[in-house]
DNA sequence: ATCCAGGTATGCA
DNA sequence: TGCATACCTGGA
């Protein structure tokens, strides 16, 4: 029988719904943006991945693309439907216009960056609480997603609060920071751990760290998360894209740096001055163009 | 086995 | 500034 049959008959589950209207995405782009590592709370249920099981704000939720539509279903027990739905809106961004954000794009003149728009189509930034981006991506260095996302599941297993079904939430920075760091290396997350804890220590001690840190304009909010233990540029940018919506921010990780330096002709050019390149080319949301690029190149090259 | 992975911190020219 | 190296861990 085939899977989805015993999922639609499960007990506590709310029917599939549509999260809105106009809000349709191939299964491929789903996967995309709910695997492909700006978010790590969402999994499979099948094989060909097109059933997802998730935490959104401590609700246990459900996500599918049928026939381009997305739809949710939510565990009842542990919400009301319409805040999930309303949390989901959200996450996706749905309040946004993605066409009009990305109207600035050269793509009349550049035919690689239309190819990325083109194989994702509706691929996006999710929104998602920076407090959680940043152990995330604290987690990233020298990592590949896969063993990104296990180490924040054994992170989130053994200090999270648990939610439904061994479902647990991230700990806040406030029991990170009364973690020791032999503890955390249980999780495997290596010399990591120091970051984590490290960073922790000083989030506890400055209060509203992170109300203050969304204030600030990009470069500043870019400076003060530089401070933390185990935060560098790179980090620092995903923090800002993925968790402060700074659109500006184009995280130059290593496939990035060769996607750029190999599809516009920059090879052995300076770090700083591919940077200079990618902000007059691909403007002020060049954040979003980085997305279509990661995913486009990690399909290509097979991964 | 040896290398590399969504990097960062440190030391030195 | 700019480059070299070490760093946990685990999979190819």
């Amino acid at each position: 029988m085939p899977f989805e049959e015993s999922v639609m008959e499960s007990e506590g589950w709310s029917s599939w719904t549509e999260i809105a209207d106009s809000f349709s995405l191939t299964p491929r782009v789903l996967e995309e943006l709910l695997w492909g590592g700006q978010t790590f709370q969402w999994f499979p249920l099948d094989e060909k991945r097109e059933v997802w099981d998730g935490l959104l704000n401590s609700l246990r939720i459900q996500l599918r693309s049928n026939a381009g539509n997305v739809e949710f279903r939510v565990l009842l027990k542990t919400s009301e439907f319409e805040e999930a739905r309303s949390a989901l809106k959200h996450f996706f961004r749905l309040d946004e216009n993605l066409e009009e954000l990305m109207s600035f794009f050269p793509l009349a003149k550049d035919d690689y960056l239309s190819k990325c728009v083109n194989a994702f189509p509706g691929l996006r930034i999710l929104r998602q609480p920076i407090e959680k981006v940043l152990l995330t991506f604290l987690c990233s260095s020298n990592k590949h997603i896969d063993q990104i996302r296990k180490m924040l599941g054994m992170i989130a297993h053994r200090f999270g609060e648990a939610i439904t079904d061994g479902w647990h939430e991230y700990p806040t920075w406030q029991e990170l920071a009364k973690v020791a760091v032999e503890e955390l290396s249980k999780c495997s997350v290596g010399y990591r751990g120091k970051y984590i804890v490290g960073s922790a220590q000083r989030i506890a001690q400055e209060p509203e760290f992170f109300e203050k840190l969304e204030r600030l304009p990009f470069e500043e909010a870019k400076m003060k998360l530089i401070e933390l233990p185990g935060v560098g540029e790179k980090v620092a940018d995903c923090v800002l894209l993925y968790g402060g919506g700074h659109y500006e921010a184009f995280p130059f990780d290593t496939w990035i740096l060769k996607a750029v330096s190999q599809r516009y002709g920059l090879e052995g050019k300076s770090r700083k001055e591919m940077q200079r390149f990618v902000e007059e080319h691909l403007g002020d949301n060049r954040g979003i163009a980085q997305q279509y690029i990661f995913a486009y190149e990690r399909e290509v090259r097979e991964l």
